[in-house]
DNA sequence: GTGCCAACGTTGGCCAGACCAACGACATTC
DNA sequence: GAATGTCGTTGGTCTGGCCAACGTTGGCAC
C-alpha cells in the first residue's frame, strides 16, 4: 500500500512548467534574501552592484534595463545604497537628464563579500543535481529567459 | 565588431541559477495570469480547482498543504469560487472543525476550459525548447522542488 | 531657430502573492 | 478531564513587479 502523502500536490500541477519554474523560484529567492538580510540587502541591492561592477558607471535608465528593474524602483534602491556608501550618484555633465551612478571601493568590497556568499547559495539551491545537470539546467533557463526577454531595441553603440 | 547590448543583464547575474529561474517565472507567471485573467480568474483559483479535481473533496488546511497555498488566503480564494459556483463548501459531519470543500458540476465543466487554456500557455513558455529539452527540464526542475519542498512530515508510520 | 517628440529621474500609487500571529471552536491524547 | 494540537478565520506585514504622470532636458525635422 502506497502512502499517500497528504502534502504532496497533484500531478495536474506537478507537471505544470509554469507551476514547478515557481516552486523552485520560491526558495531560490527566499534563499537569496535570506543570505543577503544577513548582509542588510535585498535582491534589488546586489543586481545594481553585480552590474555596476561589470558595466561600469552608468545612468539609472541603463541599469533599469539591464537589471530589469523597473525606473522607478530603481531610484529607492540607489537612494539606499548612496545611504550605504557602496554608491554614489552624480549628474551626467554630457547629458543633464542622467545621473551617472557608479561603485564606491566600499561598494566594490562588499560586492566581493556578496558574491561568495551568493555561490554558496546556488550551490544549495542545486544541491541534488550533479554537476553536467547543473550546466544543463542553467543552459535551457538561459534560452528561456532569453526568448522571454522584454523586446530588444538595440541604439546605436555609443561612441 | 559585437553590437553591445544595453539591455543585456550582466553575466554575474546571468549565469546564476537563481536569477534564471526568477527571470522564467517572470514570464511564466504573467502568462499564465493573463490567461487566467480572461476567465476571470487567478493562480490560486485554478490550483485548488484542479487540486480538487485530482483528490476530491477535501478539507481547506488538506488543499493548502497540497496547493502550498497559506491557510488564510485559502480562506478568500474558497470564498471566491464559491461565490463563483464553481466549488461548495460545507461543514464535515464527522469532524467539525472542518469544512469540506468540493467541485461542482460548473466547476468541473470550467476546469476543462482551463486545463485547454493553461496547456497552451506551458507551449508559449517552453516554445524555444524541443520535446526532449522540455522533458529534461521538467524533469531537473521537479526535483528540485521536491528537494526543497517544505518539510515533509509524512504522517508517520503508525509504530 | 523653433517645435515636437523621446528619454530621464522622480513621485505616488496599485496589485498579487507569500507570509505570520492570534483567536475560538473543536478533537485527540494521556 | 487537562494538555496539546488542528482547523477556519481575521487582520495584518512585506516584497516585488508594474503603471501613469510630472517637469526637465536632448535630439531632430523643418
Amino acid at each position: 500500500m502506497e502512502p499517500v502523502d497528504s502534502r504532496r500536490a497533484p500531478d495536474r500541477l506537478r507537471t505544470q512548467a509554469s507551476w514547478l519554474i515557481n516552486q523552485v523560484a520560491l526558495p531560490a529567492n527566499r534563499l537569496v534574501g535570506e543570505g543577503l538580510a544577513a548582509a542588510g540587502l535585498r535582491r534589488h541591492h546586489y543586481a545594481l552592484l553585480a552590474t555596476l561592477d561589470e558595466v561600469g558607471p552608468a545612468s539609472q535608465a541603463d541599469l533599469s534595463r539591464r537589471t530589469s528593474i523597473d525606473r522607478s524602483d530603481m531610484v529607492a534602491t540607489v537612494n539606499e545604497l548612496v545611504e550605504l556608501g557602496y554608491v554614489e550618484r552624480a549628474p551626467d555633465p554630457t547629458d543633464r537628464r542622467r545621473n551617472v551612478v557608479s561603485l564606491t571601493a566600499a561598494g566594490r568590497r562588499r560586492l566581493r563579500q556578496l558574491d561568495d556568499l551568493l555561490a554558496e547559495v546556488q550551490s544549495q539551491l542545486l544541491e541534488p543535481l550533479s554537476p553536467s545537470e547543473r550546466t544543463q539546467l542553467t543552459g535551457l533557463l538561459t534560452r528561456l529567459a532569453d526568448h522571454h526577454a522584454p523586446a530588444q531595441a538595440n541604439p546605436p553603440p555609443r561612441p
